[in-house]
DNA sequence: GGTATATCGTCAACCTGGTTGACGATATCG
DNA sequence: CGATATCGTCAACCAGGTTGACGATATACC
């Protein structure tokens, strides 16, 4: 079973099977109500937090520019997932805070990736799906964690 | 160790893991005189196989248009990548061929990957690595494959 | 052989999502 | 109070994707 691999297929492997995780995710999120949602609407979500950020916050913590996250922000705001409100304490800042839909968004993607999951763990076995996670965070850890927020950018 | 894991880890790792591998392959090709190689340029490269291609070919094989396959062609061909010849057969055609240079940053990007496997499996074992690889390929066979010449625009 | 049809590569226009630089408005520090 | 820093926005640009159109060339068919 394991033959001799090369070393090039490891990024093809993870590469290829996080895409069909993302891929079966937006299928669903599709056929839930959330057609345009794509992976970076999600990571965006993610990164507002529970409390909501200003827009130079959230492009600090998704490692990109303010700039960039201003753009986002508006096109998240115009599909419905966060609003927008004046900061009380700073007249300069926007307080960008997940609108009830974006929760909702998240609340089924964290659904979907559960299903996903138990997929994987039918197949391969959930010690198998155990020890792959494990084998992956350690390599992250090792390595000192890893910045994701700007994923789509950085393939160029 | 094996503590409860949430689903949309999952994702997290795979997608941490491969940036990983990316960003090493490419810290190490800038120091071997690839500076401006993008993972694009070896997906290309690799598409373009040992015989070349058209490049509506090379569009069909990487699953984009052929304007962006041209496009993408002018951009290897600009760093030395690549070279045009006319076809001699169909004289619509140009058939892109990898240079020297391509061939070389394609053998360095090999001889990286293989070492960093190496370092996987000093860090989690033969086994374990192994393991790995059969289970992410076992998901993508069952999944019918998957495409990944698109990598980079599929992100959005 | 001549004509219809398909494919090749290119051009143009547009979209998304990044970048940098500049700038007025507002906070904050000394 | 004044110097300095940060906030969000605007403008210009770039990369890399899209679609549509088009002249040039192959191919298929009568």
């Amino acid at each position: 079973m394991t033959e001799q691999r090369f070393g090039f297929e490891l990024p093809l492997l993870l590469a290829g099977s996080f895409r069909l995780l993302i891929d079966a995710l937006h299928a669903e999120l599709a056929e839930q109500g959330h057609p345009d949602a794509r992976p970076s609407t999600g990571f965006a979500l993610q990164a507002l937090g529970p409390d909501g950020a200003t827009i130079s916050e959230l492009g600090r913590r998704m490692g990109v520019s303010k700039q960039a996250a201003a753009k986002a922000a508006a096109g998240l705001e115009r599909l419905g997932y966060v609003e927008r409100e004046p900061d009380a304490r700073d007249a300069r800042s926007v307080r960008l805070r997940r609108s009830a839909r974006g929760e909702e968004l998240l609340a089924a993607s964290a659904r979907i990736f559960e299903r996903l999951r138990t997929d994987w763990v039918r197949e391969l076995g959930a010690d198998r799906v155990g020890a792959l996670e494990d084998d992956l965070a350690t390599m992250i850890a090792g390595a000192g964690g890893v910045r994701l927020g700007d994923l789509p950018g950085w393939l160029r």
